[in-house]
DNA sequence: CCACATCGTGACAACGTTGTCATCATCTCG
DNA sequence: CGAGATGATGACAACGTTGTCACGATGTGG
């Protein structure tokens, strides 16, 4: 990628120096807006600065300065999902507020990806990292810890518990969501997942199989189906639960483009009035549809925001003993998750 | 923000040539790949790497190459709108397959925050920029595009015609939405739109405009509501115009969120079924309501897609003249759209 | 009037890397 | 066997910046 070349590339603190007829460190003390430089000189600089478009050259001044860069990285699954884009939102707030730049990238649950993302974030020296990680071993980030590396995990937490994170207490609100469907109840109830590899996916069912167990209710594998990474695998697999021999009689649903995707087929074989459907995550339709939504919220902007100041923590030296935050997550009641059991439901005539 | 101090800090190439008694320069050229170097010393450089934990610190290269940063920034209104997501994860996306990383923040419509960024990512030498300005004038960047600084705009364009952009006809499209409603019959037509700030928003109402008057149906000012900029701003506009003594029997909505919140308002209102609704912009809830929401969809793959592509072009030196993309859009009627005229239309009893 | 502190300014090295050039050992050919 | 070519390796300067120190001019007190 060659630089486009221009009037005269990027003016320097030497050619500011220059045009101004004064020293090179002269114009770096006026620069950093250091004490001891004279009215007369400083003007002197800041014309000269303006008349040629001088920038400051950040990476120069941190190579020089053995600084960090004020810059992070910020790796989720994927950008364009609600979930990640929302808490890069909040992330990025107060980044701004520090100064701090943010390299975002969407990892799309690519182990290798991850790594390689990960390795080009290092060579640019980003101070910490907030990610989400796409898999439970991050032994593999190890070196890179060592060597100064600040990583805060967001939403998935790691196998072993030495490394920061910010995320809600998945299985107990999951439990909460599963249980909420008993107390209506339902004793048949579906669960739509995600990827086992991802830590937030296991704890989620887990929870919904706690609380069927503490009811009383037998864990039915075939009400089970994990595994979905899109709206449309959710709607096929929502669509299966429903046409079983003895469907489920609600749902739940552990991500928002699952509760999406289920939402789809429960319209689409006019049941959505009739099967309880709860979510995982706030979902943009939730309001929109009737009955509407009921779902297990996560505060993304606290996520967001308990992440990054975490991360800044650490960077200013804060080296208290390793730390999960746990923020609370809220059951929305809003109408789909409310539908009591009725006595006869069936797949469409 | 202090460097975290850890074991060592980070290896530096001094330290790996030491480590591997060669000299610095053979270290530089095995991470370099360059040819004429021993199988032997390779290795070995190889295991001091490793041994270290040595990261190739991409800023000192650049700063001795002379080269640009691999990096770039995205600069758009809202990360956490989901065109201005799914817009940046297209952009990161093909950025990603060059090395790039990108930067992102939003700008939340505050000039002043926008040249506050702009001014932030030049310090840390971004070799390009793809922006959602805020504002139609864009004199303020002159200084730095002449000093190499590549931009390409998205969405919206800057009122002097310098610079590179990809947008859809915003004024085309919002015609082609208003003449498809006046083709079912309506003639008293509401429209919602953002601030008059933006180029979008303007071409979108001429464009609503146009199609009035070439259909013979007289502008009215009361029924157009602008500076829109939220959901909860746009339902209780839509709600305004729908308690007029007059009310419209069809809106145009010129943006997601406002689309969204005019949707809110019909149901509230129970008029969903009876008054006709096009979007502007893919809504998450299209597809999930009844009757489904007609939209124009901006393909925001295509448009990230070419905004970057024509950004790396620029950087490879790409010097033809000032390009603007326009990315088709397409009218996706799903029902919404395509309510007819009813004779009697009045707000709900 | 001299010793000394104070103030503004500049020369120079260094951050971690790479391009240029020099060095040295080995090899080839007449 | 010696001249010249080849190939591996290293010394050194430079990228744009800042910390350290030294310099010269001015002011102060004995």
């Amino acid at each position: 990628m060659a630089q486009r070349d221009s009037p005269a590339g990027r003016a320097t603190m030497e050619d500011v120096a220059a045009h101004a007829g004064v020293s090179l460190k002269s114009v770096s003390r006026v620069v950093n807006g250091e004490s001891g430089v004279s009215e007369s000189l400083a003007r002197r600089v800041q014309a000269a600065m303006s008349e040629l478009g001088y920038r400051h050259n950040l990476a120069a001044s941190n190579l020089r300065r053995g600084h960090g860069t004020a810059s992070i990285g910020m790796l989720v699954d994927d950008l364009s999902n609600g979930f990640c884009s929302e808490t890069l939102r909040a992330v990025e707030d107060r980044a701004r507020q520090r100064g701090v730049v943010v390299m975002a990238a969407s990892i799309d649950e690519d182990h290798s990806r991850e790594r390689e993302l990960v390795r080009g974030l290092v060579s640019r020296r980003i101070d910490g990292l907030i990610l989400m990680p796409s898999t439970r071993d991050l032994s593999w980030m190890d070196a890179d810890r060592a060597s100064g590396l600040v990583v805060v995990t967001v939403d998935r937490k790691p196998d072993r518990p030495s490394i920061d994170g910010v995320m809600v207490d998945n299985q107990g609100a999951a439990a909460e969501a599963v249980n909420h469907l008993i107390a209506h109840g339902h004793r048949r109830i579906g669960f739509l997942g995600d990827s086992p590899d991802i830590s937030t996916a296991v704890d989620r069912r887990e929870g919904y199989r706690a609380a069927l167990r503490a009811a009383g209710i037998a864990v039915v594998e075939v009400l089970e189906r994990v595994g979905l990474r899109s709206r449309a695998e959710s709607r096929a697999a929502a669509l299966e639960l429903m046409s079983l021999a003895e469907p489920p009689t609600a749902l739940f649903a552990a991500r928002n483009v699952i509760c999406e995707g289920a939402l789809m087929a429960l319209q689409h074989l006019r049941l959505s009035a009739e099967v309880a459907l709860i979510g995982f995550d706030e979902v943009g339709v939730a309001e929109l549809v009737e009955p509407q939504i009921s779902v297990v919220r996560q505060d993304t902007y606290e996520i967001g925001t308990k992440a990054i100041d975490l991360l800044l923590a650490r960077l200013d030296g804060d080296d208290s003993p390793v730390r999960v935050e746990v923020v609370p997550s809220t059951l929305v009641a809003r109408g789909s998750g409310e539908i009591p059991l009725t006595q006869d439901v069936t797949a469409p005539s």
